[in-house]
DNA sequence: TTTATCACGGACAAATTGTATCCTTAATTT
DNA sequence: AAATTAAGGATACAATTTGTCCGTGATAAA
């Protein structure tokens, strides 16, 4: 059980988003250069956030992405489930109904006892991410990277929007 | 983001043996079909399971598995690990090394943020699996399905063991 | 108005993983 | 000796992930 590459992508990429002053547009192409990632197929995870309403998008030349809502509104399980989806990460087949001695098929029984604990720490697993705002993700940044080098990315991304 | 089927066999494999008597051994084909899924795929997952040392196997006629040690010692987490293997649902690719105007290919960094946040939902989700204990399984599994259904599905893999 | 740039989205292809079957070998009971 | 069982390798098929390519429409700038 393995998240897909477009979920880190994404990420990262909303990071540098939420970074940039108010109405500056930041194209898939800079986006897909300043993570060194192949430009067509983030698109596609962008498309999906763009889907989701976390950003807003401009056509035309000097489009682009930016943040359609402040960072502080946007969490890192928004971010997450509009690139995954929002399918549990267990799928309960009902396998306990196929049990040859009984017949099961179609009595109505509570939820299975061991899809509800697999559910529960799916929801555990949401939460946090629930709690995470991106607003949370750029504090942390500012604490692990050295400014300079911050300051040099997001001046880097200037120049190309 | 989604577990594999034989996560689901396992779990309902190993409720069906910690249900059973001391020394009693379940064949992979009996497990098969109380469950209603292939033989030879779900011999898979137990070889797994035996690998992991969760359950005791025994060759030749009569042969089949058992638990390795009791029901309060092994946690889901345990069953899931077994099966699914125990690397993080997040593979950090550290494509913030990518960033073209500051060479960090080589410079040492604390882990990435982004990273670090995913891997604290992944250890919510562990920790509420580690902490279901499969004795706790079996407890709910009795309050949820009548009394009946389980006395007959017990007496059923025991008549084939 | 023309041209270049951008997001969008469909079609397609390659690589990886998940699902399953088959068969041989070795161990063990009867 | 014969039958049964787990172990494990080889293989095939399906589904998903990853990635590319190209046409369309919108839009800004020349």
């Amino acid at each position: 059980m393995i998240l897909g590459n477009q979920v880190e992508w994404a990420l990262h990429c909303m990071t540098v988003l939420a970074r940039m002053p108010e109405e500056t547009l930041v194209s898939s192409k800079v986006l897909a250069e300043f993570h060194g990632v192949p430009k067509e197929y983030l698109s596609k995870a962008m498309q999906a956030l763009a889907a989701a309403g976390l950003v807003h998008t401009q056509l035309g030349p000097r489009g682009g992405y930016s943040l359609s809502r402040p960072a502080n509104k946007i969490s890192m399980l928004d971010i997450v489930e509009a690139v995954e989806g929002d399918k549990k990460t267990f799928n309960c087949q009902e396998i306990r109904r196929n049990n040859p001695c009984t017949n099961l098929k179609t009595v109505k029984l509570p939820v299975c006892n061991i899809a509800a604990v697999m559910y529960q720490a799916d929801n555990a697993w949401r939460d946090v991410l629930r709690k995470k705002k991106l607003s949370d993700v750029i504090a942390d940044l500012k604490e692990i990277v050295p400014r300079p080098v911050l300051d040099k990315s997001l001046d880097w991304v200037l120049g190309k929007s």
